[in-house]
DNA sequence: CGCCGACTTGAGCAATCTCAATCATGGTGG
DNA sequence: CCACCATGATTGAGATTGCTCAAGTCGGCG
């Protein structure tokens, strides 16, 4: 019975969005080992954790959950990005993140009864695989393959939100926005051309700026070989670009 | 054997620092499950990690290790403070965070052959526990327990850098100065009074602003209620001082 | 007593925000 | 198919915030 790792797990849809396979170019059926939270956890682990696992499927602006609210999954996207806000008590919300496939969403489980400290919310139609956050930290006692992998996770994500740190401390935001640029060419390329991944409000947000001047940023980045056409980026020089950072 | 948690361990000393008991006024001797990390670790683990645990004292200054660093130990405060740099290609380094007694410098610990991504240098006489990282995370391995701890401590680190970042996007110089001074604050009191961890340089560098820019956000508080003397701060009323951050 | 480092204060400047107007752009209904 | 509307993006002008440079103050320590 366990040894099957394959997915094959109830599909909820959540809001109004449309039945989506979340991999369809797919030969074999997705496994949880592709994801990369998994690719070390033994696979006896992988196989109970399978059996609990739920795909949930979310349209543009949904909430997955909320601030202050009972942490009762754990949650990984498979196909989409999810914006990660703090809400402050007088109302105004800050982005504070943004995951994409395969990463975690919120913090890492524990066994205690948590709130969330953030709310997730979907940008886009967004697919999400959930697992009953008792049952995930259970394996982890159970399983010290799964609780490294845990531990990793925890790890990336605290050398991410350093490196954010670092962006707000030290560079204007022209620095900031060449910085997410670059970390969107794809390496070892001196040109190249893209597409945005999300809206510049969005992205304005997350670079900590408001709408107008990240416009103003990207007019800047014109000079250095960057040209953007709505959503749509070609770097002509990505050695440049690095330059800019600093 | 195992099973006395007690820090019988070798006192190394780093710099010129003169030698100091760690806790001066402490009538047992100080263990491993004081630690906040380890409060809830088995004991048959603690004592393995004491066996291998020892005490570093620092002086001002001093490197406890530097970015680019193979890791090669698990780093506890025990007291003082520890300033932890990112260092940018450019040469120019930047704050991202302070850690003080009970606090795991650096990123929790994993298997591989890592190196740091941070520097970290004590302010002030600090000492410090440090244990070999190798061992470390085969005890973690070993032992649901001890990984679960450090779970749980990558879990705060995480909150902190949150709470971090929403203060840089969404807070003035002056809101974030108000909001520190507010955590220096003992809970439930209206009025306190109390001395500055650190010096002005090094707050400056923690909120992300310039010593003058810091200066002249003292000077506006003066206005809501907090007196300051050089390193003496009063808050007049702590609920005023809340109502300021927002 | 006088120096040194930490802190403060002032004046001008640069970056960013705010407010407002304008310009695409894509979807919708007639 | 086209006019219209809503939304996002751009641009301009002025206000604010924080930075830079420079001078001056303060307190401790040799």
């Amino acid at each position: 019975m366990h040894g099957d790792i394959a997915l094959e797990i109830a599909q909820t849809r959540k809001g109004r969005v449309n039945r989506r396979s979340s991999r369809a170019t797919l030969s074999e059926p997705p496994t949880l080992r592709d994801l990369r939270l998994f690719a070390s956890v033994d696979s006896e682990t992988l196989s109970r954790l399978a059996l609990e696992a739920k795909v949930e499927t979310f349209d543009e602006g949904a909430a997955i959950f909320r601030q202050g609210d009972l942490v009762n999954a754990v949650v990984i996207v498979l196909h989409g990005y999810v914006k990660v806000l703090r809400i402050a008590s007088s109302g105004d919300e800050t982005l504070v993140g943004i995951c994409s496939d395969g990463e975690t969403v919120g913090e890492p489980p524990s066994g205690a009864n948590e709130t969330y400290r953030v709310s997730a919310e979907a940008i886009g139609p967004t697919s999400v695989l959930k697992f009953p956050a008792a049952r995930f930290s259970r394996l982890m006692k159970e399983s010290p393959s799964l609780c490294a992998a845990v531990v990793q996770d925890a790890k990336d994500k605290i050398a991410a939100l350093v490196t954010e740190i670092e962006a707000l401390k030290a560079q204007n935001a022209d620095q900031r926005l060449a910085s997410f640029i670059l970390a969107l060419c794809p390496p070892g390329e001196e040109q190249c051309r893209f597409r945005l991944p999300y809206d510049k409000r969005l992205i304005a947000a997350r670079l900590g700026v408001k709408q107008e001047t990240l416009s103003r940023a990207f007019a800047k980045l014109r000079e250095h070989g960057v040209r953007t056409e709505t959503r749509d980026v070609l770097v002509e020089s990505v050695s440049r670009l690095a330059e800019l950072c600093d």
